[in-house]
Parts: structure tokens; sequence; C-alpha cells
DNA sequence: TATACAAAACTGGTATACAATACCTTGCAA
DNA sequence: TTGCAAGGTATTGTATACCAGTTTTGTATA
């Protein structure tokens, strides 16, 4: 891992929480790796302040598993494991249906408006997935929009804030296994059609198990690629 | 409100935290308040150091709002709001409403004793509420031991951690505007006992959907107290 | 009395110093 | 060669010093 830069405008802690999180969804830091503060801090051109509570941070966000050594505390990158990822899903299956329930709720033309939105948006992810080579992270931005304008319109804060900190971890498994999955992308698609059908037609009941789906068959999809991989994070 | 003393055989930090969230939970530490990071180390015998981390692990928990004033972020402990507890309630109706339904998965034999736990726990529940004064603190525990029961033996890792994250906010405002609900206990007793009958049948669905309906029902009552007694946290 | 301006105090963010202890290394002996 | 003990090292937890904006206070003037 090369040194990083940190962005100056904002705190030093919050970039470097922002720095390592992205390290370690993007799988740059491979779960089981041992943070220690000062080496953050000297990769990150930081003190050990900010560092501290950057680690502190991730580890109350779940990216890290703490180890008690004494009076101190070690950590270390959390692991990928199959329960961990099927858990993982089977709350956003949870959360999101639950945002997707209350899209019921909204006032017609706000509704249809987000079926169109999320229409459009699934376009933008099937058209960029039959491309003869789609990027990856592109790949993932799309996918992420999707999603995004279904939170976005319906969540309420909290569940908006819950959603968003448990995706990042589900990110995690995506990114490392996404490419073992391969484009067979044909059942999301027919899946996220199902969601804004729902939407669209205004049943509350429907769009939420429409998106318990969803997220229920991608975590069996993922567990046939982990299963094909094997777990990371032990040895 | 007086000093406090601290616990010594666990870290500062920690300790810190805890007194601090107890304190607001109980609503000893009024919605808006400021909490200087002096004044806190002051007032629990440390320094800043560990006030400052157990100040940040309170934003990052969502019981403070921060504020940003230049370079610096302020903090004050969250406000009440109608809206903020129905969103609250809702999600908890979600997220044990999903740990409800895992039960139908519990092999037989652990399904039947954890129904018979909750009906133990149920009665206890019951029979305390029923006596001459009933001990506000010890209603709650009671009242806590049996959705407990419930998510110990059903949840997965993460939805009781989310569970548990949720959980001292939901009791933030029933601790603050129980008192107003009275002692009208009986709808409660008769939506716990819907919930055992539906663990007791292995049903999952209906096991959900009677977890979900205890959860908005109590947002209902709790909506009419807070009602009479107006929100708290602004002037 | 109200307003403009200057000075002083406050306070969060960061760096650094200090303390404590678990763990590792090294050397010695069996 | 292996077991063990003593010392050294590494690393966390805590305290404290410093800085830079912000806010507040106080004063003078219209």
């Amino acid at each position: 891992m090369r040194k990083l830069p940190i962005a100056n405008e904002e705190r030093r802690a919050s970039s470097a929480y922002e720095a390592l999180r992205d390290l370690i969804v993007r799988g740059n830091l491979a779960p089981g790796v041992r943070l220690v503060e000062q080496d953050v801090a000297a990769r990150l051109g930081i003190s050990r302040t900010p560092a501290r509570e950057a680690i502190q941070r991730l580890n109350q966000d779940g990216f890290l598993t703490a180890l008690n050594s004494g009076p101190r505390t070690l950590f270390t990158v959390r692991p990928l494991t199959m329960d961990d990822m099927l858990d993982l899903y089977s709350i956003m299956a949870s959360l999101e249906g639950s945002a997707a329930r209350r899209t019921s709720r909204l006032p017609i033309p706000q509704r249809l408006s987000l079926a169109r939105r999320m229409r459009e948006a699934n376009d933008r992810f099937v058209s960029h997935a039959r491309r003869k080579s789609p990027d990856r992270d592109r790949q993932f931005e799309l996918h992420n929009a999707f999603h995004d304008q279904l939170v976005a319109a319906a969540a309420s804060p909290r569940l908006r804030a819950l959603i968003d900190s448990v995706r990042p971890h589900v990110e995690r498994y995506e990114y490392v296994y996404a490419p073992i999955v391969g484009p067979n992308h044909d059942a999301t698609f027919a899946e996220h059609s199902s969601i804004i059908r729902a939407v669209r037609e205004g049943s509350g009941a429907v769009a939420e198990a429409a998106t318990r789906s969803n997220w229920m068959n991608s975590g069996d999809r993922l567990e046939r690629a982990m299963s094909l991989a094997g777990p990371r994070g032990f040895w």
C-alpha cells in the first residue's frame, strides 16, 4: 500500500476514516490485517490522535474486530464469512423492504415520479451491463443508484441512516466476490422490474415482498460465488 | 448533577460513554444541553481524551446532534420529537419483526422452550404491573426481558447488534413519557400473548406480523402520551 | 440607547509526551 | 535441543500542551 494523501479540507480524523473504510470495502486492506495506530498515522501523514479516532469509528461501525489483550485492545480487519454475508443480506432485505413498503404512503405524483426514476436508473444499469467491456466500478455505482432512488424517496431519516450504515458492508462482499458471480445479471433485472411495478401500482406489501426477494436472492447468488471462492480472512 | 464516580476497572472512555448514555436515556441530561469536552472531563474526573472519545461515540450512536461552527463541531443532546419517536418504533417493528420471523427456523424443542420463557417473562411483567405500587425501573426491566428473550434466541448476530443499538433510543422515549401513558398495560399484555402464540405454533409470518403490530401500537400509545406532554428539547 | 469595533475568553482539533503491560527476544541451563 | 526466566520492545490508553477560529464581552461613539 502506498502512502495516501489526506484531503486537507475536512477534519483529519474523518478523512482517515473514509480512506481506511474505502480500503477495507475495496478489499485493499485484507481481512485479518491488524491496524496499528502509529502505522496508520504514519501512512496517512497525521498524528496518532485522529488515526486513533478513525480506528475507533471503524470498529464501532463493524469493520473491525476487537481483541482484548490485557488493558489494550487490538483491532484487525473483520473477516468475510458466508454466515455474515447471509446475515447482512437478510438485514438489507428487512430494512430496504421497510422502505419499499413506505412508498405506498407517498402522494401519488411523487410515487409515480419515483417509479419513473427507478425505471431510468435500472435502464442505465442494464444498458451498461450489456456493453462489451463494462467497467466494474461504474456497474457498482449504477446498481447502487437504483436502490438509492428507493431509499432516498421513501425511507424515514433513521431508516435511511441505518441503511447507509449497513450498505458499505454489503458492498464489501459484492466488491470482493462480484467478479466471480459473472455478468449474469438477468435475474437482477427482472427483480428490479418487479419492485418498480409494485411501487408504480402503489401496493406497499407487494413492494416490500419484491424488495425482500431481491435481496434474499442476491444473497443466494453471492452464496454460490463464495462457495466457489472460499472464505477470506482465515488461513 | 453531582459529580459522577467512574468505574476504574474499565477503560475510562467506555465508562464515560456508558455514564453519559445512561444520563441521556434516563432524561437526566436534557435534550438540547451542550456537551463540552472540558466540562465532561472535569465532571467525570478524567482528562479530555477519554471524554472526547465518549462524546464522539455518543454522536455516532445518534444520541447527539452535531453543529458545525467553523472548524469545530459542537454537540448537543438530541431532542425528542414525535416524528423521531414514530420513526424509531417503526424501525423496531421491522427489526424485531425480522427476528420473530426467524423463530420458525428454530428446531422445535428450542422454539417451544423459547415460547415458554417468553410466557414466563410476560407473566412476571404482568404480575409486577398489577402490584399496588409497581416500581418503574423494575417494570422497564421486565418489559425489556420479554423482548430480549425473543431477540437473544432468534436474531442473527448482526440483527442482534442492530437491535441493541436502537433499543436505548426507544428506552429514552419510554423513560421520559411512560409515566404519562399510565398503568394501562392491558393492550400490551394481549399483544405479547399473540406473539408468544405465534412463536409456539411456528408460523414465522404470523410471529412477524404480531411483533410488528406490537411495536406499531406501542408507538401509537406513546404518540398519544407525547401529544399530551408536548415535545422536549425545544423552547 | 444602539451600534461598531476591538480585545479577551472559550473550545474543539491535533500533536506529543508519559505510563503501563503484554508479548517477544535472548541468553542460560538442563 | 529445548525449557525457562529476565529484560527489552511494541503498542495502547491517558494526559497535556498548543493552535486557530468563534463567540462573547466590553468600550467608545453616534
